[in-house]
DNA sequence: TCCATTAGTTAGTAAGCGCTCACTTGCAAT
DNA sequence: ATTGCAAGTGAGCGCTTACTAACTAATGGA
């Protein structure tokens, strides 16, 4: 043991996102409430009062991860489906869209993903959430006679399923490579149903 | 007050399905992690120890309350498709069995469908779950050339996304009524997607 | 009627949790 | 060099939680 190196204490640098990091793995494998605060700490390499150094607490953590996919989701839509174009291409768009923000960081949408139930609401109409402003896109199309007269809600839930369920389906290792090779079927599959009869 | 009286103590008679019944609305409402016991006991109007007689623990009764929905589910699913029939009756069947499902106890219902991340293991395959059984049956029915070659894996997501993510939204409210009044439109958007191109 | 068994109650405990606080460290501006 | 501030540390505190144990009440068969 050298006398020049006492007990050299290595203190960590870029503590905020090595948490964020470790907190995504962990909320999205074991769950919000279950992942502890310490497991969080020494998954990243951090003390644990580093972690109120950036946020006030593990909820408001959990929040801001959240909702980085959740407001960045409802841009994308909105953009995707207000642009110009035919239906197949608006709805091409979207699912691209949704598809890209996925593959680009998959940890992070997963947690959305898995996340929905904890942070939605459950009784509650809200007004600019990404699914509400599908379904406002829906029932506009059908106004315009773009696609036949059927029930909003119902169409924006079944279609919406198509591309959500796949998504879960490939946390649970379901699907194997990158989301977006499935838009094309997912843009398919959706003008099936929105065509269909 | 009454001399003749003095301090009755109420005991209550049937508690576990009180517990379970409370159980499921907080769970629902709050999560599972979420949820104390002394609050399932407060709301089922037992006391807390009572929960102990019938269940291991709060675990043990979460995970009872999901397997009865699971398990039910796998048979009903696995029986309405391996009747015999047109591909048209036996996804009818299914749908209609769901459907029928989730009306016959809608609280229980939507524990599952909000637990299926929890329970429901990331990475192995399972082999007997409801998900497996109808990707399984899809792939017979590719192979027998009743429906057109595609991917057995992102047909199952994308079909059974379809009711699912209107169970999630009626969850939320999005969708009034009982389920089983949109089954028909869950077959034809299914069959839309299966028969697609 | 008696007693064995099941079902419900109550008070309590140990463990684990999120979070705080006094402290230290490195960097940037002066 | 000096200093001010943002960032990181970690021991520990107060509180909540799931769970237990000793007890009591009801049930029903011999």
């Amino acid at each position: 043991m050298p006398a020049n190196s006492p007990e050299r204490k290595e203190r960590s640098r870029n503590a905020k996102p090595r948490i964020e990091r470790a907190a995504l793995q962990l909320f999205v494998d074991e769950g919000v409430d279950a992942a502890t605060t310490r497991q969080i700490a020494n998954q990243a390499g951090v003390s644990e009062g580093a972690l109120y150094r950036h946020y006030k607490g593990k909820d408001e953590l959990a929040l801001a991860l959240f909702m980085e996919t959740h407001n960045r989701l409802g841009e994308m839509l909105s953009e995707a489906l207000s642009q110009p174009g035919t239906v197949e291409e608006r709805i091409h768009r979207a699912v691209l869209a949704y598809c890209t923000l996925a593959d680009k960081d998959w940890l992070l949408f997963s947690f959305h993903l898995v996340s929905l139930n904890r942070f939605l609401p459950h009784d509650t109409r809200r007004e600019n959430d990404p699914v509400t402003r599908f379904e406002r896109i829906l029932e506009a199309m059908i106004a315009a006679g773009e696609i036949p007269e059927a029930d909003p809600a119902l169409l924006t839930a079944m279609t919406l399923g198509i591309v959500m369920q796949a998504a879960q389906n490939k946390i649970y290792n379901r699907l194997p490579g990158p989301f977006s090779a499935h838009a094309p079927a997912f843009t398919r599959a959706i003008l099936a149903v929105l065509y269909q009869k």
